[in-house]
DNA sequence: CACTTAGATTAAGTCAATATTAAGAATATA
DNA sequence: TATATTCTTAATATTGACTTAATCTAAGTG
């Protein structure tokens, strides 16, 4: 992992540095938010550690200014306070987590983790499952590479259930999925959604768990 | 991301379920501690948000409850004042985190997702007894790798006596478990599911302890 | 030992959950 | 506006689970 870490403060640099080294991940330190902007043109980084307080301007502009870029560095903020202002205004600034300081270095390293595996997950905006390729962006699912359409509420349900895999989602929570909140309880479109869905990928495509809800079966079954 | 959000004022829900569906988060509202009863047996979640005054009592009560079921489910609990008599019983019963009314709505946002990324890195609900693993969130049981489907009943003695190994089990308890309270005397349907479970686990998996009951067979039998 | 009773075993009947189908209503598209 | 697609409804079919009830077995008891 290649972090880097944009902190004014030596003292509390160093001690980032030495505790992530010893961790194996490589880092790269600047000190000002211009330094910051060189060394992106740069390199590749997967993680940035931005500190708000720096001395040619408060860290989140920086952040902005990344966001406007189209540049999806996942970002952790040092803050120095825990104050509701601080946090709402990093979020719109677009900060992936926040570490309020004093913190634990563990913490930290948990933190980086975290946020890498997130990443790597939202890298790509393609999910797979199985031979199963589903394109987030253009709503488009192939199956060993054959093309496979959807309609909108079929787009919903499958994306929902590729999101969680392993796990039981039931019928009002696919509903919500379709409808928002609703109260209707007697409609079964539903379960003709899911008889659709079996048709386009195989009855075993999803697993009914009898009065919990459905389940995206397992990867072997998309082939 | 799916939310329970145990609420009984309507405005506040209202505009906590607009806020979060435009998110992307789908949301389930009940208004009393029995609706989350109810609602937590048939759906996961991966979060809950606790408003402490209900007309069927305090959150806390349904907080304790559900620990004592282990259930690990993260809850944010929203508390109306800020003292710390309510922050100590509420972490006392388990909360995960707090949030003092009136919040913003972006402020509930960091924290839903700071809990879904601790949870995230905590590890499943998983009961085991010699060979046998059962997965208490995906009512799925295992033994030596090999998946066993069961049935609602059988789930439901299953975690019954997973959780309770050495003790005995009176058959008032068992029905208790299936049936609430009930006040059949005659049924023997509980000794059927008993049968079914041995049928599927070995006979030994279950010991009959004549005249009071039944308890879980040592590990040793799950193999 | 034979009687009683708790529990085990089986199979049948009933019921509730989910699947399937087809048609009509709604919505999007040309 | 015409046409195609998707969604919902509703009727029917199927599946599997639950309960019942009859019978069987074995443990205690006098």
């Amino acid at each position: 992992m290649f972090v880097l870490l944009v902190e004014d403060d030596d003292i509390i640099a160093d001690a980032i540095s030495t505790f992530l080294a010893n961790e194996g991940i490589a880092l790269e330190h600047v000190r000002s938010i211009s330094g910051a902007k060189n060394i992106i043109a740069a390199s590749q980084f997967d993680i940035a550690i931005l500190d708000l307080n720096l001395p040619d301007g408060n860290g989140l502009n920086w952040l902005t200014w990344l966001r406007k870029q189209q540049n999806a560095l996942p970002v952790l903020v040092l803050t120095a306070s825990n104050t509701i202002d601080d946090k709402v205004a990093g979020l719109k600034s677009g900060a992936d987590d926040y570490l309020v300081k004093p913190f634990d270095l563990r913490e930290l390293l948990a933190r980086l983790y975290s946020l890498q595996r997130r990443a790597n997950d939202r890298l790509t905006n393609i999910l797979s499952h199985g031979q199963l390729n589903y394109d987030l962006e253009q709503h488009k699912a192939q199956l060993n590479g054959e093309h496979i359409s959807l309609s909108r509420s079929e787009d919903l349900l499958l994306k929902t259930l590729l999101n969680n895999p392993q796990r039981i989602l039931s019928e009002n929570q696919l509903k919500n999925v379709l409808y928002g909140t609703y109260d209707d309880v007697s409609s079964n479109a539903l379960n003709v959604h899911i008889f659709n869905l079996r048709k386009k990928f195989g009855s075993k495509a999803i697993e009914t768990i009898r009065n919990f809800g459905f389940r995206l079966g397992p990867a072997e079954q998309f082939k």
